[in-house]
DNA sequence: ACAATAGTGTCTTTCAGACAATATTTT
DNA sequence: AAAATATTGTCTGAAAGACACTATTGT
């Protein structure tokens, strides 16, 4: 097939955003309402269209920053900004019923309390527990609210989404884009329980990540915010990939 | 930003795909030379447009047989064909001086032997060595053919499928996609000898191969092709996971 | 006999996981 | 004092890396 760039089919192109964040001793994502068909009323990933002259992760960024004022810190940047990296890409022909749609999803990591919502054109967004949003309930049956699934194939997405960061922090420093600029050795295990619903042992815990080079730098301080015996403070050190790696217990 | 599909930029999307393969020892891509403008005579990874109506996966199977003659097995089919997985997406404003394309790389594992050009309209298609296409000539210059780039961002795009398959093989059964269905375990470390450009300790590949149930299952037969002692053949077992995985050494 | 590859066993070191014990805060 | 969290240390078992040794072929 002659690569003839005046017969191509047309594609609309966007980027979907998976920003999880970890509150409350469990993993969150941001989610959207839409406000108009398909799927009106109900819950997608927040995202939009590529526009004619930007890059794919420049429009990512855009579409972050829109939804929820956060700035990206995309690839290499080191503080301010969540953590930003392509995670897939969505092209099914019938996944959006008015045309072909192929979607650019990006995974985005941030600290807690950037309250949702802080501009844009969400008329509403919020937190979801993604335990909730994927319909990972234990079966009690108490988390009533939200079982409809997300719009789309946004279901699928954030599924591809959670895993990604599930098993990025195995081998990677990423779990501390979880977290504040400045936090400690239980903060970063809250993190990691919250991710992989598991329980680790704390003194395990704090021997593996102080005792890997690069990976923690204190800075000085310490802090008592969780209660107890305070707590040294730390910062992200410059190493990213974590060897060996701190691997997920018993799946 | 209103969701209005009426008013989106058009784009064109096209997969292309990395296709590697283990030769001699060393870890070889295909690559096909464009006919046409731009980046006439210039050597490019194979690909193509999308079509309206079929799947992005589709798209990247149906590519990889029309120019190399080699089914896919996408996902999770066990036997008869490559390896084939979504890479990542590409798509800088400027990436193709004619339009606004993105491209959604996948990359392809096969066994050696498939003799390039199988097919399609691929009119001269090669395989090369990865090595000697990004450029990692170990300076004694002796390799002087092919030292042009490759076309449009095509780099960057075997760069990256070179390091998922590199780190892929750590935690998982996929280096066996780069072997016959029967293969000896010294087959095997020499898949993975060539991928990570290292030696391995023979005895202790043995010893972590076969000591991981459901890895590797034996065939009963042997051979000697190798020559020396006969080996046992085995087959990939349903293990795709590696726990604990094979760590590259010493990065 | 010799070269080449396959496979087993042994030793040392590193590290994960279990858990005792101590330290420093709030209530 | 009691509860909560942080931190250090000790022990055990699993596994990686180094390497001696045996096994079975081709030349």
């Amino acid at each position: 097939m002659p690569y003839d760039p005046s017969a191509f089919p047309p594609f609309a192109v966007t980027v979907d955003l998976v920003v999880l964040t970890v509150r409350k001793d469990a993993l969150y994502a941001l989610v959207v309402r839409r406000g108009e068909p398909p799927y009106q009323g109900r819950w997608a990933l927040p995202g939009g269209f590529v526009r004619g002259d930007e890059d794919l992760e420049e429009a990512a960024a855009r579409e972050l920053t829109e939804e929820t004022g956060l700035r990206s810190q995309a690839l290499e940047d080191q503080d301010a900004g969540a953590h930003l990296e392509q995670l897939a890409t969505y092209g099914a022909p019938q996944r959006d019923p008015r045309m072909r749609v192929v979607s650019v999803a990006y995974l985005v990591l941030a600290p807690d309390l950037p309250a949702p919502t802080a501009g844009g054109d969400a008329r509403s967004a919020r937190w979801a527990s993604t335990d909730t949003l994927l319909g990972a309930g234990d079966g009690s049956g108490w988390e009533v609210e939200q079982q409809v699934p997300l719009a789309f194939d946004h279901d699928q997405i954030l599924r591809d989404g959670v895993e990604r960061a599930r098993s990025k922090i195995e081998y990677s420093s990423l779990a501390t884009a979880f977290c504040p600029p400045e936090f400690t050795v239980g903060e970063l295990r809250r993190v990691y329980e919250a991710v992989w619903g598991v329980a680790l042992d704390p003194r395990n815990f704090h021997r593996k990540v102080t005792g890997t080079p690069g990976f923690l730098v204190p800075t000085g301080g310490t802090t008592t915010r969780q209660g107890g015996r305070p707590a040294q403070l730390f910062r992200a050190g410059g190493a990213t990939l974590l060897n060996p790696p701190m691997l997920r217990p018993e799946v």
